[in-house]
This record gives structure tokens, sequence and C-alpha cells, in this order.
DNA sequence: TAGATTGTTAATCGATTAACAATC
DNA sequence: TAGATTGTTAATCGATTAACAATC
């Protein structure tokens, strides 16, 4: 009774959520936790659980009535979704405070992203290891993308330099852009996905509530 | 003819809004323009012009018919809203690579936050400097809170440790919490505001859009 | 089988957009 | 004054919630 997928369009609201799914149904998979009906994960997440059958219906029927979801495959279904089980691999452009924290963090692996290089201009800095990586000198990104396949460019460098940067990169066939110079990137004429961070806008949500 | 305005609720469609309205408008001000008009700003932005005078008619009427709005005031009114102009003090606990970069970042100083301490468990990091400040022992925490009013701690401290953090701070009357940690944290029975970042998220949502 | 819980349709609610009178 | 553009109400659209038949 399913209909064929891929052709409706998934709302935003959606894709927010999912990656939210992804963590709780991680944390039950850790907690040895089989099997959650909707209305058990609900209260976890404080949400309705007519929202997560309406969200899990989009992609297809994961659960079984009168049981629920097993928490495993629905974990796995989810990560498919997300593409986990794509092995994107990245780059971090920029590797300053930021960069650097970056690179050291767990969050790449953990979602199926493989770090493969690091660059950066500064002399002091190309050459320094960071964890198993050694960061190499920018000029060196041609070569390199050429010899590599690189799916998701990181940038971390400041704000002037990130739009030549990322059409340098673009060129390269670069398609994914996790854009952490607080602009709001664009490449019009390029086929790729930009994801802009914006620290700054999370921390004044959080004087906004405190003014309140 | 302006409703008494503290009682509405405002949204959270709208007030998420609220922190890239204030940054476009911080770079009209950089480019010296002086007046804009909803429609000016929403081409620029990306969205309607209705949208915009029903936002900002949420906390008053800042334009003017006819002339529409002038930038340096709306910036001021915006920075208001999310009590840029009320000098938050902030700490970090956890001087990692993470806290480590954000100590080092422009971000707090640029939206009215003043960082005024850092802290850290690790010997090889209590005593280093980042900027002007120099990193405390942790134990050090109640008598620095008792000493300085503390608004806001930020938390990039592991996962385990976070809850147990966040109360002995709540405890000495902190009241925001930025937190790091990939984990969604409460603190039911305080009066306090928590902001969950989860980096982790943005990138699963950007391989989200490859993957199609 | 009886009980539980899904998948899905219908109802509700809220947010966005359109329209326009007010007015600078 | 005429033109521009706001503030605000009304219309539309989309997202969330409720309900329930299907079914494990």
């Amino acid at each position: 009774m399913k209909k064929t997928i891929e052709q409706k369009q998934i709302s935003n609201a959606v894709i927010n959520r999912l990656p939210r799914y992804h963590r709780y149904l991680g944390e039950l998979l850790k907690s040895d936790i089989t099997r959650i009906s909707s209305n058990a994960l609900a209260q976890k997440m404080s949400i309705t659980a007519s929202q997560i059958r309406q969200d899990l219906n989009c992609f297809g029927g994961f659960g079984q009535q009168g049981y629920g979801y097993n928490v495993a495959l629905l974990y796995k279904e989810i990560g498919k979704i997300l593409g986990v089980d794509k092995s994107y691999n990245a780059i971090i452009i920029g590797i300053g405070n930021l960069g650097h924290s970056l690179a050291s963090h767990h969050m790449f692996k953990n979602r199926g992203v493989n770090l493969i290089g690091l660059f950066d201009v500064n002399p002091d800095i190309v050459g320094t290891n960071v964890l198993s990586l050694q960061v190499k000198e920018i000029s060196e990104l041609e070569n390199f993308c050429h010899n590599n396949r690189v799916d998701i460019a990181v940038l971390t460098v400041p704000k002037a330099e990130t739009p030549i940067m990322c059409e340098r990169l673009a060129e390269l066939n670069v398609k994914g852009f996790w854009n952490f110079s607080n602009m709001e990137l664009e490449l019009p004429g390029y086929d790729v996905q930009i994801e802009n961070v914006h620290m700054g806008d999370s921390l004044m949500k959080l004087c906004y509530r405190l003014t309140q």
C-alpha cells in the first residue's frame, strides 16, 4: 500500500527533526532497548506520537502494528536517509582555533564522515599534526582534490576569504559546504549544498530568553 | 494605536529570525545605508516583506509609512529585544579544543556578552592564558560566582559530567546555559534557560541534502 | 483471540502571505 | 499634493494533532 517514495517533497520541518530522532535512537540502542512504541519515544522526546508516525511515514513504514518499532532497524534506516552509510570524505580549510577543535572532534566519525585533509595558509600551522592528520599548505588543494574524492569542505576561514575559497573548491567539484564564517554563503551557478552555521544566533536566542 | 506589548506571546518562529535580522541590519549599517524598506530588506534576505513587517510589529512600530525603516534605529531596537544592551557576564567551563576556540572567538563581545572567566580541571590547562584570561581550577568556581555576577555558563565538558556541573552552577544562581555537549540538558526545578547546541545535527542535514 | 500500536485520513491549529486603508 | 510604504486585518497555506480502521 506504500506509495513510491522518492518523488514527494519532504518538508524542512521533518528534515530538521531527523538528526534528533537519530540521536535518541542511538541512545536507546546503547541502553540495549530493542523495541519502542511511538508513544514511548514521543514522551522521551517531548513531542507527540502522531508527529513521529507522520515523520517516519514520509520515508516508509518502519514499524509494525501491535509491536512498535525495532530500535536497531529504525536507527539504521534513519541513518541511511541521512547518508550515514555513504562514507563522505571531508576536508577542513582553516586550522585556527575553531578548525582545530572541529578536526579533533569525534563528530565526523560518529556520523559516517571521514576527515581526510586539513589545510591552512599560516606557515606556523602548516606541517603540524592534529590527531593523525598533518596540516597541508593551501596551495596543495588542487592536487589533493584531484587525487582524492572530496565531498564536503568545512570552512573556518575569515569571512572575507570565504566566497573566493568556496568557488575554488566548487571548481574542484566539491559539492558540500559546511560554513562557519558568520555569513550566508551562496554559490549561484554551482550545483552545491551549503550549510551555514551561526553559533552567534544561538547565543542571542539564549540572551533573548534571559531578557524576558 | 499600539497595544501593550509585553503580554502577547512571541512565537518561536519569530524569535529564531531575530538574530538574522540583527545580522543583516548590522551589515547594512557597516555599508552606511541609513534607510531600508521592508521590500528591499526582504529581497536581500530571501523572505517576504510581509513577514518582516509582521515580525517587527510583534515588538512595536519601528517604521514610518512612505519612508521605511531607519537602519541604525531598527538595529538598536532589535539589539535591545535580544538583550545586547544588557551586558551579560559569561564563563566557560571546559577549556579543551572547543572551549579554547570559543574563548578566543569575537562572538561574545560583538553581542554584548562579557567573557569573565575560564575554568578547567586539567592541571596542564589550568594557569594557561587565553587572550587576557587565565584559566582557573574548577574548585574556584564557588568563590568566583560569589564575587562576580555570572549570567551565562558555556559548557564544553564531557557529556557525562554536564548535568552535575549544571546543577552546581544553577545552585550558584547561574541562569543561562549554553550547552555544547551533545545531549539535551534539562534542569527541572530550576528557573534557568538552556540552549543546547548540536553541531552534529547541522552536519547531518548537509549530508542529507547531499544524499538526495 | 484480545490488546496494542501502527499507518493514514481528517480536523485543527498556527504561521505565512496577500491586500489595503492609514499616513508619512 | 502624489507616491511610497507602513501597520494590520483577512485569506491562504502548511504543519501538527487527533482519530480510527487496519493489522500484527
